[in-house]
DNA sequence: TACAAATATATTAATATTGCTATATTCATG
DNA sequence: CATGAATATAGCAATATTAATATATTTGTA
């Protein structure tokens, strides 16, 4: 019953995560709800995004069980799991601070990658 | 020049390092490049993987700045950029064993996933 | 019951990522 | 310069993720 997850899957289950947060859009969740619990309305108008884009990308967090939802009446309350979650934008904010070339040169690739695509 | 929302831009940041992590493979390979410099040879024997699999994710490591390579002859050895990166993967690792209900329905969903696809 | 408000889910086409296998590249040495 | 060793990259089919739109579901209220 006890049984230890073999390493493999506990990384898996890691790489999951790290995938959760792996879209700009998830991150400004996250962003958001780490500093408290928001309605979807309020995360929708926040992020000017359609209702439906919202509720697709919270219900990822959901499956990841990075965010946890209430139900309010007709209204859906979502909060951040674990706290340690703002930990991890913070260190990747860190990370993005110090080494200013690396982030330098991938915004530059971004931008060029972006120009490309149109 | 349309001057495009710089913080948009470090959210995509921070979205595509988290996206770099967000494989098996390459959470095993950082979590033992977090202990120092490895050779492509020392990784690949650690993680029993072809080399050409190997080469590709430590390619895309690289190009998300993530780890950074030093050739020497002919061998290339890694090393972690930042080691803040071994911060996320601790955070990533207290997420995990603390709400253990959230990542043991995770860990079912993920068999029953792979069991799925077989 | 009917209706509106707030969320969620289904569908699907466009893109991106994976996992292979095969082929290049780079460098040291005879 | 031919060769072998260590890495890297190309090419491509199989999957997975995304974005956009349409449709459901749930709940409160008249």
């Amino acid at each position: 019953m006890t049984e230890t997850p073999r390493r493999f899957e506990l990384q898996t289950l890691k790489a999951e995560f790290f995938k959760a947060l792996g879209h700009p859009t998830r991150v400004r969740l996250l962003e958001i709800l780490r500093h408290g619990e928001r309605s979807v309305q309020e995360l929708q108008q926040s992020l000017a995004l359609d209702q439906s884009v919202v509720s697709q990308h919270l219900a990822i967090l959901r499956a990841k069980n990075v965010v946890s939802a209430r139900k309010d009446g007709t209204t859906v309350r979502y909060t951040v799991r674990d706290p340690a979650v703002g930990e991890l934008l913070d260190v990747a904010r860190r990370i993005f601070g110090s080494h200013l070339e690396g982030s330098r040169t991938m915004l530059r690739e971004l931008q060029r990658e972006q120009r490309r695509r149109r």
